[in-house]
DNA sequence: CTTATGTCCGTACTTTAGTACGGAGTCAAT
DNA sequence: ATTGACTCCGTACTAAAGTACGGACATAAG
């Protein structure tokens, strides 16, 4: 834990978070990432909370989340209403079981897969495109 | 299981894959779809086959594979060589595998989320952002 | 048979998620 | 104090994944 006494600069900050400079002002102009005030004559300053913030956002980018709905799930963190929050959280929630529903089936097969192929040493055939919707 | 003697045509097709018949066009183009051949003068015909394929590119794209990635899934489908195929599923596995670690944090979060909300009845603020980058 | 609806095909437009660029202002090492 | 790297800000460009459009052909319904 070796924070700077003033912070990150962008550059620093993009960096601890694995993208790109371009990306953070992106970010911020999509209001997903305050854009902390500017010291007159100076320039801006981030903190770990806010390299969080950008690998959180990644993380659910990467399973399929759009930058809305991330900003949706964000809205959550930040704080919100009871009621509402509660029902976006159980929205993302019902999602997010169909997601895991699908990657299993996806995995079984993708196991299935690798074993027949060391099994046959041939060319192989298998039923991948039944395994994610049949009901 | 009532095909019809000679197949669906485009639009038939779209409905029942439920996507847009643009969609259909664009996934030949982005040979994700085999377009079947014209009989002279006539239109084309498509089988229940194709509409499995696209739902199953679907599918998989709502779990945040890009279409060049899916396109890498349908390969082992149409069936490749063992050597091949094993190296592809396997890296798809590894992929399939980090996704599910992170929606199984993300629901454990949600799950609180709702669960804390119902019991404070009040403004609430949770370390969703940390769900998914903790190692 | 004609007419409305659908297909075909190419080209162009749109949205999402960034990247790149350029000129002016900071910062930090020599 | 100056030079080189970095920041700021606006604008413009790009790639991925579609969507829309328009004119010529196909087909099904009256």
């Amino acid at each position: 834990m070796k924070s700077a006494p003033f912070g990150l600069s962008i550059g620093a900050f993009a960096e601890a978070a694995g993208v790109n400079v371009e990306t953070i002002r992106f970010y911020q102009r999509k209001r997903l990432l305050p854009q902390p005030t500017r010291p007159y004559g100076q320039i801006r300053r981030y903190g770990e909370g806010d390299v969080a913030r950008v690998k959180f956002v990644k993380s659910a980018q990467r399973l399929g989340f759009s930058l809305d709905e991330v900003a949706g799930l964000l809205t959550l963190e930040d704080g919100a209403h009871c009621t509402e929050a509660r029902v976006m959280a159980e929205q993302k929630l019902e999602q997010v079981h169909v997601k895991l529903r699908d990657l299993r089936r996806i995995e079984s097969v993708l196991k299935r897969l690798v074993a027949d192929c060391c099994a046959t040493r041939g060319t192989i055939k298998c039923p991948l495109i039944g395994a994610l919707y049949s009901k």
